[in-house]
Formats: C-alpha cells, structure tokens, sequence
DNA sequence: TTCGATGCAAATAGTTTGCATTCTA
DNA sequence: TAGAATGCAAACTATTTGCATCGAA
C-alpha cells in the first residue's frame, strides 16, 4: 500500500499518466494532512505553495488517485465528501452535532454485516458512508456540546 | 401517530399554520406515495393536479412538517433526500447498484449499538443516513445487475 | 512534438432564500 | 385585513465538464 509522496507518484507515472506541479502539491498535501481532507481544504493546503492550482484539478487528481485505488472518498453527512490514502478499510462515525469523526475497524461490524448478509442477501459497503449519531461529549447534559463549524 | 391527510393538516393548523391547496395537495401526495419520495419527485405528483405549485415551497412544506415532527428525510446516498411519514423509525440499506431500499427495523441492530454505546460512547441514528452495499441480485454474478436510473 | 494535464468559465444537481404578491383565518 | 404562505428568480454548495492552452515525456 504506496504511502509516501515518491510511491504515489510513481504510481501515476506507472499508469501512464504524468507528474506535474499541482500532482506533486496535491499528493503532498494528501500525504502531510493524515486523514480526511475535503477538496476545498485540500485545494487551500495546496494553494499555500501554488496559488493557482484550479479546485477542478484538484478533483480530477482526486478521481484518479481513485480510479488507481490510491485513494478513497467518503461522505460523513451532510456537506462535501472527505478523501484519504486508501489504507485498510475503516467505518466512520460521525457527530451530528460536533462533526467530530472516529474511525473504526470493518472487524466490528463483522455479527451485523453476518446478520445483513443472512437476512437480506445485502453486503454492506461501511467505508464509503458513514454511521452519524451523537457522540458522548455531544450527548452529555451537563457538558457543553462542542459544537464545530463546517 | 397521525397519517391521514386530515390528521396532518389539522396538526399544521394546530400548530398556527394555515391549509392552503400546495399544502393539501403535498400532504395528499405524501400519502399517497406511502415510501420514500424525494423533493422533485413529490413536486411532480403535486403537479398533476396543480401545474404551478413551486418546488421551493414544497420544500417549504416538507420542512414545516419536519419541525412538526410528522416527517422524516433520509439521505439513501448520492442524489436527492428522500421524505416519508414519521412512522416507527427505521433504517435504510440502499444497494449502489440498483439503488433498491429495503426498510429494516431499528431493532436488529440492538447489538451493534450497544457495542458502538460502550466502546465509544457513540450512539447512531440510522433513520437518518441510510447503509449501502449491494444487493443479493447485484452481487450474483450470474443474475445481471438490475441497474436503476436515479 | 505529441497528447495528457491544467486553468478558467460555465454547466449541473439539490436545496435555500429574498421579495413582491396572494389568500387563509 | 394582518401576516402566513406562495411563485419566481436568483443565490448557494459541491461537483463536473468543455475547451483552449500548456508542458512532461
């Protein structure tokens, strides 16, 4: 699984594409932020070294980061859709209230996905959506819910 | 639990409103439809029988019956939310392929939460956000996907 | 020197909002 | 007849696309 900047370019390369300045910048970004980017953060991440790298092209990196499997987009509710590194395949749960996002291992759904599979014949896909609830500081009376922009 | 078409517009008076033709016609379609139906498919229905009822306002409406609690909208995955009549809530598991829902009742997923409860404090709301996958059909290598337009 | 990648602007989908007008209560 | 609800157009958010230009290989 290419982690590092020079794998992933490489990768690009390998498919048959070309490496270019806003690759390199978005590549870079995606590696540096560690977890989930929207393209509007990663298009500022970017912006701060290229100024005019175009959001489009920003989304056209990201869907063919994609299309190699290199990396995956998930929606964590209402708003734009978060991307990673395709790393092992994780759930996400999501605060409706605070937007705080935990990850989770596939592995815990494993008696739910059985019983979904038994019942219904559907194999649930838990990386690409996520699970929204309330989370335990968000649901506390006494504290303060921590609420987040968007 | 009110679910005719008279039970909802005496609850939007009840709560000041008042009960105009869109409203009626909005209600009765919902009614009517007795599932999921999303924004634009609603206005359509809406529209056989009256041409020139906005789209904005059935938005308008679905809203005010939100904040009265007598409907509910899920977000089954990419495209428009969907809107039905609060009933008993239920979850959604929405096949990517196909698009097909199957409504699924809260309760099978008791051991889940509990589990997503103790180990991370979380508690989901899977009324809200549907959990899709794919459906027996669709995985069948040997039926052909029965591919839906959205 | 070719053709893949980019920037820009415009298109798209889904939803919301501002405002003048209509119509219920 | 007050003010809630509506129609229409425009704004908005997230994303995609067309097209002329640029630049990596």
């Amino acid at each position: 699984m290419p982690e590092s900047v020079d794998d992933l370019l490489d990768a690009l390369r390998a498919a048959g594409g070309r490496v270019t300045a806003p690759r390199r910048a978005v590549v870079g970004a995606l590696v540096d932020a560690k977890g989930h980017v929207t393209a509007e953060e990663l298009t500022a991440l970017v912006r701060d070294k290229h100024p005019d790298v175009a959001e489009s092209t920003v989304y056209r990196i990201l869907d063919e980061l994609e299309r190699l499997e290199l990396v995956v987009h998930v929606h964590l509710g209402h708003g734009p859709a978060s991307y990673h590194l395709a790393q092992t395949p994780h759930a996400h749960l999501v605060c409706t209230t605070c937007n705080r996002v935990v990850e989770i291992p596939i592995a815990r759904f494993a008696r739910l996905t059985r019983q979904l599979e038994t019942d219904h014949g559907f194999v649930p896909d838990y990386a690409h959506f996520a699970i929204v609830g309330r989370c335990e500081a968000c649901r506390e009376p006494a504290r303060r819910p921590r609420r987040q922009p968007r």
